[in-house]
RNA sequence: GCGUUUGUAGCUCAGUGGAUAGAGCGUCUGCCUCCGGAGCAGAAGGUCGCAAGUUCGAUCCUUGCCAAGCGCACCA
């Protein structure tokens, strides 16, 4: 069990006296000490109890700690300032609870005592187009929350929404019978498509019969057309041939790839369900969902103000033409995955600015079918912004396409890998320049605030020093080649239970046992870049043990020791760089 | 205009209803007879946008203002 859930079973049994009613049970949480200088872990409940009982603060927390045994783990409980309980944790108990970190395969973290179903729908790239980099904060931020909640116990199914559906196939098709080039098709099938589009979207803008031959061609791919369905299906499989390519690069997976057009068969009957429910109604001839008139109008996603006045902002399920619209493909989508998964959350990793579309989309489901429970997480990420502080474009104003990224990301890694390590064969160094570069690219999406845009930098990115993917995986690289190292100079590695004595192993292990914690709370509101300060802080703390205890010349039971952490430190880095999707090198 | 996100060190960014607000980069100073210096240690650098309020305590919560990004029905 962790430290933090002891001292708080703890504090809880010596608050059996205490009439704790009237508190807010969060504040009476043991928590992380703000400072080394106070220990490990602090209680700060006595000031609001002893409000809450109108008596003084530090006669609460004395007679707390009169009634409070946390002998086992901690040195004396001391109470500072104006009734802080301050602990600090017994070397004793670390060691103990290291020895059983090191002999268990998930390294002491615990599973979840409720496991639940996730449904996690991330990436979501569009048919006939390249990927762009658009896609790539919602690609790695969705696969580092399906790692780390089935590493917690959960149940995920990962579900690719491809944009597979849509009036930009009816121009795709006209493209495809009149325009395609067959030898330009097998070369680069995304780029030809991409050209078909582009091609015929720029004749419709001039030529309106063009743009009325698209439409003919998406009504008859939706009637069922024979021909155009063949169209539409080898599109869509070259498609998932780069999106393929890609994830195999970015090592992403998924359960399910269902696009929109599984849905679409559902989408008029939904429709038609919504208004004979009176959720949605006729609008200028499209058919909307309208306010209900529940609630304050400033926390209605279906009304907005204009002029000073709350007016209608109603969500568009069908256009006046007929068509059906995303939100409506997401209400059947969220049916779809409900009936078939039944899961407790549902998790969109989509850019930020959806937030206001999801609102919509939420609260119409709410009163469709509001015996659900299922809760529903939008995970909205900010924009990536080139140096120029607008969105990041390439040299020539294009979209920057996710090959390109990765390719030069590899690059620059291997001029890196070149220069730091000349002696590497050709073999290894691009082995090495592969796995770094990609973790770069991921690593600095990840240990952003996902909430906020952030200035794409190849220098930060690739930086030699400071808090980046490369100081991570050349930590791992140093604690193994100790073990390397004692092999090839025939020194005994075998491992033993740990003992701390340096100030330097005392810290070091301390923060491997936070990884528990590490992981919780980067679960909590989904906010991945706990983790990677998680991580940042551990290589660090194995640092100054690196410089600080020397592992090969020390004396035998030393040595087996230090061993002991140097192996920990290595399986709980590996460990949580996998499940920010960061593959480890032994050497680099 | 309304909604929403953001505003913290020179730059890029973390962070929390609690005690002295942190890191990287940059600047300055140290550390290689020692397991990987792609490293470590230290210094300098802050009215936490502004102002009220709630609170024993606010950078964090509330409200107002200022500034920026984004969104605002027949694209997704």
């Amino acid at each position: 069990m962790s430290a933090q859930k002891i001292l708080q079973s703890a504090v809880e049994a010596a608050l059996s006296d205490f009439d704790v009613s009237n508190v807010a049970p969060e504040t009476l949480q043991v928590v992380a000490a703000s400072n080394p200088q106070f220990g490990d872990y602090q209680w700060n409940g006595a000031l609001p109890l002893a409000k809450a009982l109108k008596q003084k603060p530090r006669d609460i927390a004395t007679r707390v700690l009169e009634r409070l045994d946390v002998s086992a783990i901690s040195e004396s409980p001391e109470i500072a300032g104006p009734g802080f309980l301050n602990f600090r944790l017994k070397t004793s108990w670390l060691e103990s609870a290291l020895d059983h970190a090191r002999l268990d395969d998930r390294l002491g973290v615990e599973k979840a005592e409720h496991p639940e179903r996730f449904v996690v729908d991330f990436s979501s790239p569009n048919v006939a187009k390249p990927m762009h980099v658009g896609h790539i904060r919602s690609t790695i931020i969705g696969a580092a929350i399906v790692r780390m909640l089935r590493f917690q116990g959960h149940e995920v199914v990962s579900d690719n929404h491809i944009g597979d559906w849509g009036t930009a196939f009816g121009k795709i098709i006209v493209g495809w019978k009149s325009e395609l080039d067959e030898a330009n098709l097998a070369a680069d099938p995304i780029g030809e498509m991409e050209r078909l589009y582009q091609l015929i979207n720029e004749r419709g803008k001039a030529d309106s019969s063009v743009e009325d031959a698209a439409r003919l061609e998406t009504a008859k791919l939706q009637a069922g057309d024979e021909e155009n369905l063949a169209i539409w299906r080898q599109v869509r499989d070259l498609s998932q041939q780069q999106f393929d390519q890609i994830y195999a690069r970015l090592d992403v997976s998924f359960d399910e790839t269902l696009g929109e057009s599984f849905y679409n068969p559902r989408l008029p009957g939904l429709v038609d369900e919504l208004i004979e429910r009176g959720l949605a109604r006729e609008s200028d001839g499209a058919i909307a969902v309208f306010s209900d008139g529940q609630g304050d109008p400033k926390d209605d996603p279906f009304l907005i103000s204009r002029d000073g006045e709350w007016t209608d902002f109603p969500a568009l399920i069908r256009k006046s033409d007929g068509a059906a619209l995303y939100a409506t493909t997401d209400l059947a989508t969220l049916e779809h995955r409900i009936q078939t998964w039944h899961p407790d959350e549902i998790v969109y990793v989509t850019d930020a600015r959806q937030a206001g579309h999801f609102r919509q989309v939420f609260a119409a489901f709410r009163r469709w079918m509001p015996e659900e429970k299922v809760r529903l997480s939008h995970v909205a990420f900010g924009t990536i912004l080139g140096e120029d502080k607008t969105p990041l474009k390439t040299r020539e104003g294009g979209t920057v396409k996710l090959v390109a990224l990765l390719d030069e990301a590899q690059e620059r890694a291997l001029a890196v890998v070149r220069e730091k390590s000349p002696d590497l064969n050709e073999e290894a160094a691009q082995n090495i320049a592969r796995v770094v570069g990609v973790s770069a690219v991921k690593y600095a999406d990840l240990s952003q605030n996902r909430a906020s845009d952030y200035v794409f930098s190849w220098d930060k990115m690739l930086a030699l020093s400071g808090n980046s993917a490369v100081y991570l995986l050349y930590a791992f690289a140093r604690v193994q080649s100790i073990f390397r190292r004692g092999r090839e100079r025939g020194v005994d590695v075998s491992v033993d239970a740990p003992r701390l004595v340096e100030p330097a192993e005392i810290e070091l292990g301390k923060c491997l046992l936070r990884f528990n914690e590490a992981l919780t709370a980067s679960l909590r509101d989904y906010r991945l870049n706990t983790m990677t300060d998680y991580v940042y802080e551990l290589a660090g703390a194995f640092s100054a043990f690196f410089r600080d205890c020397p592992v090969l010349t020390a004396p035998d039971e030393v040595r087996a020791s230090r061993l002991a952490l140097c192996d920990l430190t290595a399986r709980t880095l590996q460990q949580a760089l996998l499940l920010l999707g960061i593959h480890t090198l032994d050497q680099m």
